[in-house]
DNA sequence: TCGTTTGTTCTGAACTTACAGAACAAACGA
DNA sequence: TCGTTTGTTCTGTAAGTTCAGAACAAACGA
């Protein structure tokens, strides 16, 4: 019976990674981590979610780029567990930098380029435009450093917000 | 010189585009509306981006899905002209909106589920990982209520934060 | 040393997505 | 009325992604 509330999270988790770019069997493999919250090797992987090796292998590589996965060894057991960081909030906020380093800088430093130069000459360009854009973006770079900086307060802060409903 | 600067932006907000999920043509189309901050007609994009009608067309009636661009109409043109969301904060509280609302909301939905059912019975799940789990959703859901409720407020506090570097 | 266990990378087939061009539909003017 | 302009939807092909199985590599014990 379990069971089968676990392939309904995994399932779900699934479908979140599909929509936000995350491939499919990543975000499974991710979803089964969370939800038992233990460490399990890559047969064991196989074997509850029906994929290849190969695939857990790749995917679990890929989990732990974003710092939400870890080896674990288990003491007298030749092979490698892993398990997901055990916080959520700290678990949102790995992928979120990394997500950021990987696919918001490089944009932004490109569009602050675009800009430099559109000021020396604008022609068809609108200029004004284009400041609003970079100005935006620059707020949510900054607004996203304050708050990998200080992490804990964040935490805290969203601790104190009125409760559900 | 200023078309290859409209260029240099299109396709960086393709990107963009990409590293979001959303496709290429869409983005572009987006990108270019954007920077040139004019309305244009369908045979203009086609023209100008060099992509089929059939593919503007459809990314235009995915943009307006998305709240970011609408039909603008010229006196005594015939053809239907595409402008985008004039304010760069609406555009993207407009886009996030959106995606909370198809990508996020049903599976906060589902986990909220299987939340329920898992207190009923435990068993191989970590009810207190999924519970975890659901509560970041649910804070996350809240600030996202919050924000979008007084948007004024946000672009406001936004303005106050200290400036770059 | 060699065989076994464990994990990674490569390869091609299956599936999915993107998109140009064709077909179609609607609005307008003559 | 019919032809022209404008825009949308359908269809087949091309391009890209996913993933199982094969090949490979490394670590360990005998």
């Amino acid at each position: 019976m379990s069971e089968a509330l676990i392939d309904q999270f995994v399932e779900t988790w699934g479908a979140m990674g599909n929509s936000w770019g995350v491939n499919n069997s990543v975000a499974r493999v991710h979803g089964l981590l969370i939800i038992t919250d233990r460490p399990w090797c890559i047969d064991e992987l196989v074997e509850r979610l029906q994929i290849s090796k190969s695939n857990v292998s790749t995917s679990l590589k890929e989990l732990r780029s974003w710092n939400v996965v870890r080896k674990v060894f288990l003491p007298g057991d030749r092979r490698e567990f892993y398990a997901c960081e055990p916080d959520a909030w700290e678990m949102l906020f790995n992928i979120m930098r990394q997500r950021k380093q990987r696919e918001f800088d490089p944009i932004l430093a490109s569009i602050a380029t675009t800009c430099e130069q559109a000021r020396q000459c604008p022609g068809g360009i609108a200029v004004e435009r284009l400041g609003q854009m970079k100005q935006m973006l620059d707020t949510f770079d900054r607004l996203a450093g304050m708050a990998f900086k200080s992490e804990a307060q964040i935490k805290a802060l969203v601790s104190l917000l009125p409760k559900k409903k």
